[in-house]
DNA sequence: TATAGCATTTACGTAAACGTAAGTGGTGCG
DNA sequence: CGCACCACTTACGTTTACGTAAATGCTATA
């Protein structure tokens, strides 16, 4: 039980409890990378590409609760199967105070065109299995003429 | 008897009716592009990659029927979703005059996994157009809610 | 002979999403 | 004090399948 990375009460030492002055709840890179399953470079890149922008103390990323939504919504939208791009154009027209009716009518328009594209894929993967399968059954066949006749085998 | 590719009278010019000494019927790049619908660029790449190797007449190009056998071969392969290092592989263990139970095996080694990541891609896929349908419920109704009530618009 | 067409070569560019290396800094603990 | 950790930065590498110049050659035809 090395018991490490843990403070007595609460000493700041290396995680938890940090908070802003605000009262926000603020996490490291760590953390977050941990929590969401991804990389640490993930983390670093999706902010090189302005996705994320977390606040800093010196050089070390503290993530509020805002860019942990964002983080959210970005690996939902990738499992959607959204670029990175388009996650980025839709974040960007986020108003925290406004009608984001541009941002929800983007967000429509870019889903009705991923929509088509998923079901042309689902299209194009059908098609491939089966062929795939018209293959296997034909090499399946040749290998068999390739046995010299298994004449009546066990029995 | 170099037979130097073009005959006298038939003005044909630049295409058609070439053949080997072995009166193998030849096609030159541009009529095998058109015929399989890729680009000239593609087929040097495939022979780049070592998955085509046409005969020269000096520099030009001259794709023999068993070239066009395997352009088909690797073109199949494409839609069936393998990699051209795997059509390769498979396509490097054809002989000619023996019996290919190996590269039979290869195949299907290689089709029983592709099988298997297609029907992964597949699940992701209809995994992926789930979410996206629940996303494009959520942000229609959020924008059905900016529209101050159609009280009785119209009419 | 000039032009149109088809062909050739080399080689850098593209897209996406990070991986990975290399070198450095700050901190609490034994 | 020095290790173990966590974090930071810069920047090149990876993958796949070609696209896209750029410069040049060969041949038939007008």
């Amino acid at each position: 039980m090395t018991m490490k990375l843990i403070k007595a009460d609460n000493t700041e030492a290396t995680t938890a409890g940090i908070t802003d002055e605000m009262g926000d709840e603020l996490a490291r890179i760590g953390e977050m990378a941990k929590k969401y399953g991804v990389t640490l470079r993930t983390l670093r890149f999706y902010e090189d590409k302005g996705l994320l922008s977390p606040q800093r103390d010196g050089n070390t990323r503290l993530y509020t609760h805002r860019e942990e939504t964002r983080l959210k919504l970005i690996l939902l939208g990738r499992k959607i199967g959204f670029s990175l791009r388009d996650v980025k154009q839709m974040l960007d027209l986020y108003e925290p105070a406004g009608s984001n009716v541009k941002q929800l009518r983007l967000t429509l328009d870019k889903s009705e065109k991923q929509l088509a594209r998923l079901n042309k894929q689902r299209q194009a993967i059908d098609e491939a299995i089966g062929e795939l399968n018209d293959v296997m059954k034909v090499v399946r066949t040749k290998l068999d003429e390739q046995r010299p006749m298994p004449v009546a085998a066990n029995g």
